[in-house]
DNA sequence: GGAATTTGACCCCC
DNA sequence: GGGGGTCAAATTCC
């Protein structure tokens, strides 16, 4: 068994390696046009940064010597979510791996049989509700249940566009006993239907990195300057603005609040350096995770991958939604950043 | 009036 | 038989 799971982690490292390999190698071809491609470039360095993040947390599980037992603290554990490693009766995807325990039998005849994976979603307390939880698709709900065990109902959604498009995409939503302002969200299937929504928040999401990556790039390119340089860029400053007496940073306190978040995927350093609150957004005690969907976007969201490692391979080999929108690794992309911040909560289980 | 939600009933699977 | 997922009629909302 360890020996399996040894192989399983081996095989995983050898994949992301490869992964970032390509990344690495793609950032080089792009290189000559950066200039013309700074999404582009900012892009490959958030996946970069995904990639050491995956690969640390594989060392790490590595070094902790856990027994090696994938379902014990497995990949799929290490990702998911607090309920999954209580084993929590309620979780539906922890439910069907404790019952498909028994080694690769046939095909379950469970109806779903459409990928699944879940998330947790927290929001502001004062105004929670499942309504408000936004994933940039549009959903109609369909059922309500009361679940055995579960002090809140589990509502069930379907994508709005089942009967025009046919998409077979559904979620589940359910409120954490413990935490009635986290919700659990279990989707099944993907999207195959064209949601504008979300392919506009993807192309808000670039524009605003590609502004966020030139803000950073001066502001590195101020604290990094000379002092004659840093008095060339005041006077500039002072030409344009007319109102500096000396010299001010070009972007406000305010804006570097609103880009914090954004650099997370840039701090490749988070995880092999600290897993303390530094990484908790610092404008709200209420924040979980790095980021609240409340005040800042519809983003908000913490995958917590888990479910089989087959649906675990399925969700890597299509982490997205199936849009057509040519920039589909930043779903992938930010489901990195929150693995990140998944990493606290397993380190709080340690 | 159409869309969305609610809710009881039905179906499937364990 | 019971729990969970889905259906579809009834109701509500815009």
């Amino acid at each position: 068994m360890e020996k399996l799971a040894s192989l399983d982690r081996k095989s995983v490292i050898s994949v992301l390696t490869q992964g970032k390999e390509l990344a690495n190698e793609l950032k080089k071809q792009l290189h000559p046009t950066a200039t013309s491609n700074e999404a582009c470039d900012s892009l490959l360095e958030n996946i970069l940064s995904s990639y050491e993040n995956a690969l640390r947390l594989l060392n790490c599980m590595a070094l902790l010597g856990n027994g090696g037992d994938p379902s014990q603290i497995g990949v799929s554990n290490f990702l998911g979510s607090a309920y999954s490693i209580e084993g929590s009766p309620r979780s539906e995807v922890s439910e069907h791996s404790s019952k498909d325990h028994q080694p690769h039998r046939v095909v379950s005849k469970k109806r779903k049989t459409l990928p699944r994976w879940s998330e947790q979603v927290r929001v502001c307390s004062e105004t929670g509700s499942e309504g408000q939880l936004d994933d940039g698709y549009n959903w109609r709900k369909y059922g309500q249940k009361d679940i055995l065990g579960a002090n809140h109902p589990r509502a069930y959604y379907r994508c709005t566009h089942r009967k025009t498009q046919g998409c077979l995409a559904t979620k589940q939503v359910q409120r954490a006993d413990e935490d009635p302002s986290i919700f659990e969200v279990i989707y099944s299937g993907k999207h195959s239907c064209i949601q504008e929504r979300l392919k506009q928040k993807k192309e808000n999401l670039i524009i605003q990195n590609k502004e966020e990556e030139s803000q950073r790039h001066s502001q590195q390119m101020l604290m990094l300057s000379t002092e004659p340089t840093l008095k060339v860029e005041t006077q500039e400053l002072d030409t344009e603005e007319g109102s500096f007496p000396y010299f001010s940073f070009p972007s406000t306190p305010i804006d570097s609040e609103n880009v914090e978040p954004q650099l997370f995927p840039e701090s490749t350093n988070f995880i092999g350096t600290s897993y303390t609150p530094p990484f908790l957004s610092p404008a709200t005690s209420e924040s979980y995770f790095s980021f609240s969907p409340c005040p800042v976007n519809d983003f908000g969201i913490v995958h917590s991958l888990q479910s089989s490692e087959s649906d675990f391979a399925e969700i890597i080999s299509n982490p997205t939604p199936a849009t057509s929108f040519p920039f589909e690794d930043l779903d992938f992309l930010i489901d990195q950043v929150d693995f990140g911040s998944h990493f606290l909560d397993a380190n709080d289980c340690l």
